[in-house]
DNA sequence: CCGATTGTATTACTGTGTTAATACAATTTC
DNA sequence: GAAATTGTATTAACACAGTAATACAATCGG
């Protein structure tokens, strides 16, 4: 398990953690039905206390990428991919709302909007057509 | 000075303070170099403390919005609505950066966001009144 | 069954953000 | 210059999030 946490982030690890293995499952690297690390020896690797890791578990629980169950494991949820598109939407929702109040509040259109994202996106490497 | 704050947002008092200004600003119902009310007239109406009023005056300044002066007032600033479009793109081309970097992540395309924007920018038409 | 392994629950410590109480400093107004 | 009005600084109270220490409960493997 590649998971590497930082503490200059600002952002707890417990929320790295989730952010990690939800990057795993989906680009693939993680497949349904496989178990993850117990949460000692994942606290272990990253040096943290293993409730950090369990809650990190139980969030993911909650958002349906896996299943845990006592004294077993926690294995990938077999419906990990399907929900994660729209778990992408909730967490792009969340800063696109953000966006659009900026925008409201500089009297910037969401026509121009687009426009501005689609000339700015131009400067990232290629979005690589992701449909799906 | 029509300003609302509600304890059941969960946003602090401080912020929607912040929010409202700048939205009156904004919309033209505060006019350049015009006065605001004091931080203890401010804080009585909203029956809060002078210094959540006093923090929320510091953080406008802080962004251009306004300017104090001890023991004359706190004042919009002359530059507060008219930002040039360079400087909103400036500005929004931050959070688009941090947007796109997101997407990039996570591996949704960027006709997939503007088509999320375009969603979401549809439940802005409604400031007044909508909350759920 | 029994010990080992696993996730879970309870509790407490710590840091940080929000707000308030109070005193201070600058400007206005007379 | 003095009093009133204004913003500012300091400090504390309080709540909450994040994390850790520890004990508990369920499952697996012999």
């Amino acid at each position: 398990m590649q998971i590497h946490i930082t503490e200059a982030d600002g952002t707890p690890f417990y929320q790295q953690v989730v952010n990690q293995i939800k990057f795993l499952v989906a680009s693939g690297r993680l497949d349904e039905g496989e178990q993850l690390p117990p949460v000692r020896r994942l606290a272990e690797q990253l040096l943290v206390n293993p409730n950090t890791i369990a809650r990190a578990y139980r969030e993911l629980e909650a958002e349906g990428v896996v299943a845990s169950k006592r004294g077993a494991g926690v294995f990938v949820s077999d419906s990990g991919s399907p929900l994660s598109r729209k778990e992408k939407s909730r967490i792009l929702n969340e800063r696109i709302d953000a966006l659009l109040t900026e925008c409201s509040q500089l009297g910037v259109g969401v026509d121009s909007l687009l426009k501005l994202i689609e000339q700015r996106s131009k400067k990232f490497d290629s979005p690589r057509g992701g449909k799906s």
